[in-house]
DNA sequence: CGCTTATTGTTGTCCTGGACAACAATTGCG
DNA sequence: CGCAATTGTTGTCCAGGACAACAATAAGCG
């Protein structure tokens, strides 16, 4: 039940020399408690994830926030903006600009519902299907690159263990 | 080895029913390829911790990176600004605007090294140990309440595991 | 020693993103 | 009908990342 501290690891400040080793050679930097912060972690992981993929989808432009939005509504054609934002954990508000750019250079429409007049039934144009397909090829390089910066073991391990924790 | 399965779209894929379920019922929103992409659910997972950290060190008004700053600097005394960028992986301008922040709060200051006259050696007040300590035990509480969420035996694989990848 | 290069801390600027409030249009419902 | 809720939108504020420029200082090297 202890959080923090497990019995795996032997109390505390011993093995805390696992402090960071500078490039510099002889300068080490203590992490201290930060060690025992899950978040730090976490952080600093999906830091590396943003930068990779970014880098990796540089040829079409997308940004990991685009793209996860325009896989969503791909997979879900007519979505409207409310159920996508609360999908992704997005925002109304940052989703509807967002959206704008994501229209205007043409990958997306926003057509009226029929049955409900406030309501966007979002959907993607041919370009979008098209960038969206060789996004997705790029992605799968970048999961690639993940996979091996993390050991294939681990890579599985987390994907199952968040995908339990975060799909409800 | 393939992380991802690039499939055409026949829209909905088989046991990817394992859709997020909207509260409204029947509505149900397909992640699609997103589930196979690590980064999603690492980015789901920061955005809660971070949240809740906030949330629970708000009596001490530290942010994340407020509270990493503090403890490093506490546990190395004399250390300078751009060491500790470096270790925190946080860009040398923000950090100088950061440290701003914490010393007009009385929390550390900057002492002019006198081997080297451009270094700043950083350490705490003692108003700042002192909020640190109050930081530190308000943390532990988030982290159990993040071991909670995750499950202790989750919790400490991810802790172990990117523990093992993170730290060289 | 002098000159050049590197490092350190700082400031300015641009842009993304989260948070929150307000609002018009529309719908749902008593 | 009339009022509350929903949807999309816009405005604003602020933290944060990225990048350039700069002065002060140090280090390397002829």
């Amino acid at each position: 039940m202890t959080p923090v501290r497990s019995r795996r690891q032997p109390a505390l400040p011993f093995r805390r020399a696992a402090a960071t080793r500078r490039s510099t050679g002889s300068a080490v930097v203590t992490l201290d408690t930060l060690h025992d912060h899950l978040g730090y972690f976490v952080r600093r992981l999906q830091v590396w994830i943003f930068q990779d993929f970014i880098r990796t989808l540089k040829r079409v432009e997308l940004s990991p926030a685009q793209f996860s939005v325009l896989v969503v509504i791909n997979a879900n054609r007519g979505l409207s903006q409310a159920e996508l934002a609360a999908t992704l954990g997005i925002e109304r508000a940052r989703l509807a600009r967002l959206l704008h750019r994501l229209q205007r250079r043409g990958l997306m429409q926003r057509l009226k519902s029929p049955a409900d007049g406030r309501r966007h039934a979002l959907q993607l144009t041919g370009e979008g299907r098209a960038l969206l397909a060789r996004a997705k090829a790029l992605a799968v390089r970048h999961e690639r690159r993940l996979s091996a910066k993390l050991g294939a073991d681990r890579y599985h391990m987390l994907l199952a263990a968040l995908h339990e924790v975060l799909v409800d």
